[in-house]
DNA sequence: CAAAGTCATCGTTTATTTCAATCAAAACAT
DNA sequence: ATGTTTTGATTGAAATAAACGATGACTTTG
C-alpha cells in the first residue's frame, strides 16, 4: 500500500499556496519556518516528485504538478477536517463556529435584525462573517474557508447544495418629481429609456437587473463610467436625478431610501425578484444544522420584508414579496 | 483550528469496518491488535464521541455516527490517496498498479484479448482484476477498493465518470431446429411467446435483456425457478432446448457458441445493444490514463467483434456491432 | 557593495506511534 | 455449571517522526 502524505504536510502545501511565502505560511501554520520548510522538502521526496520550482529565484514558484498537489490537497483536508466536524456536530448541534459568508446587496439589510435573532435561537453558535461579491465567496466555500453562503439566486453557485429561503421583489426606484412616478406600475419597456443605473460589475444584483430589464449581463458597459459600489451610493445617485435603479425589497425594508424622497414602484406585470438562499459543500458534515438555520432564516426574512410596509407602503402600490 | 484525525487511525477505523474484527483488521493493517485498538480509542477521545458500541457483547457494533464517520474517513482516505496517485502518475504515467473490475458478461470474452494488448501497449502497468456485478463492483469502486471499471451500460454508476468503448449488439440464440430459426431476422414480438431464459438477478445483462424485449426488470420472476449463473451456463441450457436466450455480440465473438449448433440471429428493425464502456471515480488522480486506456480498448473491441463473423457470420445474416 | 530578506540545512529535544506481553470479560462447548 | 477459547483493552519499553533554534547559502534591493 502506498505511504500517505501527513495532514501537517499538506496544511504546510496549501498555506504556502495561499501565501506565497514560506515565512507567513509557517506563521499561519504556527510553526517554524524550517520546520514547514522541511514538511515541504520531506513532501517532495515522499512522493517523489517536484512542486516548487526552485530555480525561479526567490519567489514562490509552483510546477504544474505542484498546482494540481495543492488542489488535491485541499480536498484531502477539506474531507479530514469534515470527520471530526461530523463528531462535534453529533456533540454538539448548531454549536461551534460557523463561517458564514453573505453578498453586500443582502448583509447590511438582513443581518442587523437576523444576528439577533440567530443568537437567540442559537445561542451556542459562533458566527463569523464575510462579506463578499457572490464568486469570490464560492471560491472561498470550495477551499472549505467558509461554511455556509447566504447568497441570491440566479447565480453561478458553482455545484453548491442550496436552499431557497425567500424570495425578494424589486422594486423600481425614481427620482421625486420623476415623469413615471405618477405611475402605479411601471411596465418593463419604459425602462428601456431611462437611464439605468447599476452597481459596478461583481455584484450579481447587477445581472439580475439586467435579466429582470430583458438585457444580458454584457450588454450595457457603463456608458458613463458610473456604476456604483453600494446600493447606498446608487441610492444617492438616483436621489441626485442621474438615473433611475433597481431596488430590492430587502434593502427598502430596511429602510435605504429614508429621507432620500425617493418614489418606489413595482414592475408592471409578472413579479421580478431574486432568490435569496443558503448554499453549502455537498456532504458537508453540519448540512442538518444549515437547513435548521435556513428554516429560522425564511421567519426572519418574512418578518423584515412585511416591515417593508411601514417604509414604502405608503407610495407603493403593489409590492412583489 | 481543529486538531485532524491521523490518516493511520482513520485507514483502522475503516479497516476495521470492513473486517468488524479487531484481529483482522490489524493483520490488514499490517500493526498489532493492540495497536489498532489503542488507535481506535484515541480516535475517540480525540474527537470525543463514541465510534463503536462496546456494550454489544463481542461483536464490533458501530453507532450511528460511527458509521457517518466510516463513510467520511473513506472519503478523506480516498482524497489523500489521491494525492499520492497524482504524484505517481505524474512520475510514470500508465505505470503502476491499476485495479480494473469487469463484469461477468464481459470478463470471460475480452480479457483473453484485452490482457495481452494492454501488456504490449503499456508494458509498466500493473494489472489487477477483479470479476463481480454491476452493483458490487460501483460500491468498491466508491469505496476505492478499485480504480476502473468495465460495464456495460444503460446500468446504475452511481455518479461515477463514464466513457463508451464499443457497441455490443445481442443476438438471438436458438436451438437447433427451433421454429424461428428460419427466419433471416427475429421480430421482438415473436419472443413474447418464447420461453426466454435469462442470467440471474444481479446480472446486468439481464435487465437490459428484459428492457430489448419491452419488459421491465421486475415483470419476469424467473416462473420455473432456473435462472443462469453465467453465460456458458445459458448456452448450455439453450442447446438443451430449455429455451430461447439474447446472447451479446462479444461473447458470441469469443465463441461461446462454438460447438452447440446454436443458431444466431438479429432482433428485426432498429438493433438492441448495450454500450461498454469504463467508469471511475470523479476527479480520479489518473483519469487521463483511464481515457488513453478506454482509447486502446476502443480498438481491441473493434478487433474482437470483427472477429465475430469467424463464429457467427455463416448463420447470422445481419450482425448488429 | 552592503544590507535585508528568503529558503535550506543541521543537531537537539520533544512528542507520538508501535510493539510485545498481559489482562479482563464475553461466548461457547462440554 | 465450568473450563476453554476468543475478543478487545491496557501497560511500559523501544522506535519513529516532528518540532525548534541557530546557522548557512543565495537573491534581491537600495
Amino acid at each position: 500500500m502506498t505511504l500517505l502524505p501527513s495532514p501537517q504536510q499538506l496544511r504546510y502545501l496549501v498555506t504556502l499556496a495561499e501565501s506565497r511565502h514560506f515565512g507567513r505560511a509557517a506563521q499561519i501554520c504556527a510553526v517554524t519556518q524550517s520546520t514547514l520548510s522541511a514538511g515541504l522538502l520531506a513532501l517532495e521526496r515522499q512522493l517523489d516528485c517536484h512542486i516548487l520550482d526552485r530555480a525561479a529565484g526567490r519567489h514562490v514558484v509552483f510546477t504544474p504538478l505542484g498546482l494540481e498537489l495543492v488542489e488535491r490537497a485541499r480536498t484531502a483536508l477539506t474531507a479530514l477536517e469534515s470527520v471530526s466536524e461530523a463528531a462535534r456536530a453529533a456533540r454538539e448541534p448548531m454549536g461551534g463556529p460557523l463561517r458564514l459568508g453573505v453578498i453586500p446587496t443582502i448583509g447590511p439589510f438582513l443581518l442587523p435584525t437576523l444576528m439577533p435573532a440567530l443568537r437567540s435561537a442559537f445561542p451556542r453558535l459562533r458566527l463569523y462573517l464575510r462579506e463578499d461579491t457572490t464568486a469570490n465567496l464560492v471560491d472561498r466555500l470550495n477551499a472549505n474557508r467558509l461554511d455556509l453562503l447566504l447568497l441570491a439566486t440566479p447565480c453561478d453557485c458553482g455545484g453548491a447544495d442550496t436552499m431557497p429561503v425567500a424570495r425578494d421583489g424589486f422594486l423600481v426606484a425614481l427620482p421625486p418629481g420623476h415623469r413615471l412616478a405618477g405611475e402605479d406600475a411601471i411596465p418593463v419597456a419604459a425602462l428601456a429609456t431611462e437611464r439605468l443605473l447599476l452597481l459596478e460589475d461583481g455584484h450579481c444584483l447587477r445581472d439580475q437587473a439586467l435579466a429582470v430589464c430583458g438585457l444580458l449581463a454584457g450588454d450595457r458597459g457603463d456608458q458613463d463610467g458610473f456604476a456604483a459600489t453600494s446600493l447606498h451610493t446608487l441610492v444617492q445617485m438616483v436621489a441626485n436625478g442621474l438615473g433611475i435603479t433597481l431596488l430590492p425589497a430587502l434593502a427598502v425594508a430596511a429602510g435605504i431610501t429614508d429621507g432620500t424622497g425617493l418614489v418606489l414602484r413595482p414592475l408592471a406585470g409578472a413579479g421580478a425578484w431574486r432568490t435569496l438562499g443558503l448554499a453549502w459543500r455537498p456532504n458537508a458534515p453540519r448540512s442538518a444544522d444549515y437547513q435548521a438555520l435556513g428554516s429560522r432564516l425564511v421567519e426572519t426574512c418574512r418578518e423584515v420584508l412585511e416591515n417593508q410596509r411601514a417604509h414604502a407602503g405608503a407610495i407603493c402600490v403593489s409590492l412583489p414579496v
